[in-house]
DNA sequence: CCGCGGGCCTGAGAGC
DNA sequence: TGCTCTCAGGCCCGCG
């Protein structure tokens, strides 16, 4: 359930003991996530400073002193976590986090502040991989990526351009990383709510014969920008595993409009309607057959 | 190239 | 109570 406001909440969360901040050392305690850890991956980070921790559709980005970019998947349930050292008497032993250990912590980055930040991640969908600085953008994982929902770049124009030519749904478009990077299927469910369009929808009416912008575009574009805004001040949702760096609950799951309520009323002023749950592309979908069209 | 469906993985929850 | 089954979904990959 990481989706971009889940992944941004935890770069936020990361951002005051990592930026700018040195590694002492790396721990692996469990390579085997969806990839194989680097082998080489404690030698390359150990030493180094972290220059910035970006996001980039749903990855982590840590980029290093050494130009080298470690590029960070929560997968399905993997979560960050910081602790910091209490040992007293021996200064950097990290005593605290052998104390603290918890099933499935897979990584842990120790801070030359005495911070240490864990990776855990029960299902191990998740994975770490480093790339060149100068290698990124090409990088496989990111070089077929469509434009930030919350950058500039995403736009009406861009959107029914991107969907056009597309025999497919809304849902399975807006699901689509080369179109739009960062939704998941709980963030296309509430925007297409919000933008009052059923998920049904074929997505290229989006666009006029002509390929410009039908005026639907616009309300899209909007209705996505206000729920992944709404939904990183909230700290993103923890239906199950997400949790905020410090272990609290992301609470935006309080503010679903249509996901996981199935049955229940629509909450759309004067809708008479009532959220149904239907299947697409293998994945559930809910939405208000009334008001959304 | 496109889109669909299977597989990866574990824990929670339902049902018997 | 305890077992088994299903489901959750991000992403890659193979297939048609």
């Amino acid at each position: 359930m990481p989706e971009l406001p889940e992944v941004e909440t935890v770069r936020r969360g990361l951002l005051p003991v990592m930026e700018r901040a040195r590694i002492l050392k790396v721990e692996a305690r469990r390579p085997d996530l969806r990839w194989p850890l680097p082998p080489d991956m404690a030698d390359r980070l150990r030493g180094k400073t972290v220059v910035a921790l970006t996001r980039r559709a749903k990855y982590l980005l840590l980029e290093l002193s050494s130009d080298d970019v470690l590029l960070m998947h929560l997968g399905m349930s993997g979560s960050f976590r910081i602790r910091h050292d209490e040992s007293e008497h021996l200064p950097g032993a990290f005593t605290h986090e052998r104390s603290t250990a918890q099933p499935h912590d897979h990584v842990v980055f120790y801070m030359a502040s005495g911070a240490m930040v864990t990776f855990n991640d029960p299902r191990r969908f998740g994975f770490m991989l480093l790339t060149r600085r100068d290698d990124l953008q090409g990088h496989p994982l990111i070089r077929s990526l469509g434009p930030e929902p919350l950058g500039n770049a995403f736009d009406a124009a861009m959107l029914a351009q991107a969907c056009r030519n597309k025999k497919t749904s809304l849902k399975a478009a807006l699901s689509d990383q080369r179109v739009v990077a960062g939704l998941g299927n709980i963030y296309v469910c509430e925007a297409l709510h919000r933008a009052r369009l059923s998920p049904k929808r074929q997505a290229s009416t989006l666009a006029t014969r002509a390929g410009l912008p039908a005026p639907r575009a616009q309300t899209l574009v909007e209705a996505v920008r206000a729920v992944l805004g709404d939904a990183i001040e909230a700290g993103g949702s923890s239906l199950r595993d997400h949790r905020q760096t410090d272990g609290e609950l992301g609470l935006f799951q309080h503010s679903f409009r249509v996901y996981d309520r199935e049955g229940q009323k629509c909450v759309t002023q004067g809708c008479r309607g009532a959220v149904r749950r239907i299947v697409q592309v293998g994945r559930s979908t809910f939405y208000c057959p009334i008001c959304q069209r």
